[in-house]
DNA sequence: GCCTTTTCTTAAAACGTTTTAATTCATTCC
DNA sequence: GGAATGAATTAAAACGTTTTAAGAAAAGGC
């Protein structure tokens, strides 16, 4: 029984086995040929003395660390309240996916100011070189952390934000289509008179995407865009049932809500309920992201699947990393698909 | 402008300011005199070439990489449904605030096969010194990591967990002494037919030192422990109610119930309300953890502050990193407090 | 058998820091 | 005015790998 207590190095492998670390090396990582027999012996003797290169020493001389990180807002914080709580563990669970199987390690740096990003520990990090690259998820740019970013060449995608027109690698949903096309199917419906609850403040960029997909829809169909028809709601069911009496108290009423996530679109209904409205009798209703409220509600929602997206902005973070080829930035598009439920009053057609 | 592009390192600094590298390593680090003078003209150097030092090269020689890893289940799985699925958040924020102060990175490695842990991972992450030490929080002691990490003599600290039995650093509410008083508060309530619902499989030590203290509470005070008062649940409400059917059910039915959680509580409301029974008239009830559940459904519970247990944990572990000396295991216990509200039918009295 | 290839192996140079021990240079002490 | 002290500086070693370029051995080709 030998000491396996302090850590044994490459030259402790290469002197058991009477031969250079050069050749160690090259047999442990299989990045040179050597011989069957010798090979044998290394291994032997790498196991038997438990060897596990250090990290940093390999770091250094590769400048890889295998480390990627994570920056997001605090998973208590307003924004991950979108669609219950489960929205960062789907999230985790998709970018874990990926990590797990390219055999990286998941750093998670996150911003516990509000929504401004701080950047200052996230550029430290990239900076100091101690981590490869980095999956951004955050409700609105902040263009300095972007920036900095970008700027010493970092790889980093934006995940659950589209963002065509800075030219960052993304990933996302598409928030316009969406709002389109939800508006679009109110349209077909019938409905001429549509509201739109936004999911959040307007600096939110997947709140403005939606916004500007509402109002397109209407504008191709030749419908005017009324601002009282448009309520900025927030992450609580409370803002849902607000939009709801501003919208119902009007003169002229709408008769369907695209409501900007299904937590509002139940503070709708709640409303609906006490005010003896039915749904979609009275006003048809719409939604995002089809969490689990939209099945127990009944409300026809379009799916956003963020475990999807973790994954895939992973996977791209990780081919940015292995391939330097490809330099112009990529936007994935993460399919949704519109449930038609109850609520809007009508069977699909796409 | 300098081209402050490729990796500006300590060489370029010391030839800029016409010094040794050892002088900017000892005016950057502050760790060894340097003439006022002298030590201008570095940092000035260091501005202007925006200089950061390299994380890999300095682990290799301090051996230290300032990441911390949290071993955990996934964020998504039944483990952290515990009081709904703000534990995560709360766990996450408690020992954030720690990393952020100490300037430590964060590490998540989460074992997403259900209960047992598989920790090649973390074990590969600890040998090959990629992190200073691990925070552990698991349902149970899967013996093997556990004895794997003390093998190598690692850093770690158990969270979520007591373990004074193992001798190894944890920090934790008291969860047997917590159902010993819950216990006790019935009993001293004048209820002699108390009953207990687990809040999940015995293998979890959560679940077995809850069970042992409401034993022990009643053995004290000369009550004969009977099997059919005691049920084993899940993190389901669903588990709660059943748990209620079964005990009402018996020919002595018990007066009082002791819940593993609140969410189980909500359960045995539902029941109760379901039947016509009342609360705590016809069966009395107290739980643990003190989730916003318990407000809203008005029941006796007791705190068990996440947040808490991650800031303490992440500090033990901080501590185990820098102070070398004391060498035997700590167990902090975090205090709970008893929040008496309608369930249980009584004033609090400690 | 000599030259060329191929296969295997190695020595040595990186990688970018910190740290140790030695050196310089100016002060202070008696 | 020489010795002793002390402050500021430096050269060089170390940390544990990978990688490059070169060397040695074996294997073909003619």
């Amino acid at each position: 029984m030998k000491k396996t207590d302090r850590s044994v190095t490459i030259k402790d492998i290469a002197r058991e086995a009477g031969v250079s670390i050069s050749t160690v090396s090259f047999a442990f990582n299989g990045t040179a040929p050597v011989a069957q027999e010798t090979k044998a012996r290394i291994f032997e003797v790498i196991k038997r003395l438990n060897y596990q290169p250090n990290s940093a020493a390999r770091g250094l001389v590769t400048r890889k660390t295998n480390n990627i990180c994570l920056f997001t807002p605090h998973p208590a914080s307003d924004f991950f309240s979108f669609s219950g709580n489960s929205v960062f563990s789907d999230l985790l669970q998709g970018i874990g996916e990926v990590i797990d199987q390219k055999d990286y390690n998941l750093l998670i740096a996150w911003d516990n100011i509000g929504h401004k990003a701080k950047t200052p520990k996230l550029v430290k990090l990239m900076r100091e070189r101690a981590m490869d690259g980095v999956l951004i998820c955050l409700p609105s740019h902040d263009s300095s952390v972007i920036e900095e970013l970008s700027e010493h060449q970092f790889p980093m995608v934006i995940i659950g934000t589209n963002d065509r027109k800075n030219r960052i690698n993304s990933v996302d949903v598409d928030n316009y289509d969406i709002a389109y096309r939800n508006a679009q199917h109110m349209l077909r419906l019938g409905h001429t008179r549509i509201a739109f609850i936004s999911p959040g403040p307007l600096e939110f960029l997947v709140c403005e995407d939606r916004l500007e997909g509402y109002r397109d829809a209407l504008q191709e169909a030749g419908i005017k865009y009324r601002d009282e028809y448009v309520f900025i709601g927030d992450e609580k069911e409370r803002s849902g049932y607000r939009a709801a009496d501003s919208f119902l108290a009007l003169k002229e009423p709408p008769t369907a809500i695209v409501s900007g996530r299904d937590i509002q679109a139940v503070g709708v209904i709640e409303y609906a309920r006490e005010n003896g409205l039915s749904i979609p009798g009275d006003v048809a209703l719409i939604s995002f992201e089809n969490t689990e409220l939209s099945q127990k509600y009944d409300i026809t929602s379009v799916t956003t699947d963020l475990y999807e997206i973790g994954k895939e902005g992973a996977k791209l973070l990780h081919k940015l990393l292995t391939r330097k080829k490809d330099r112009g930035a990529q936007n994935v598009v993460i399919s949704s698909e519109l449930i038609v439920r109850g609520s809007c009053g009508a069977k699909a057609r796409t």
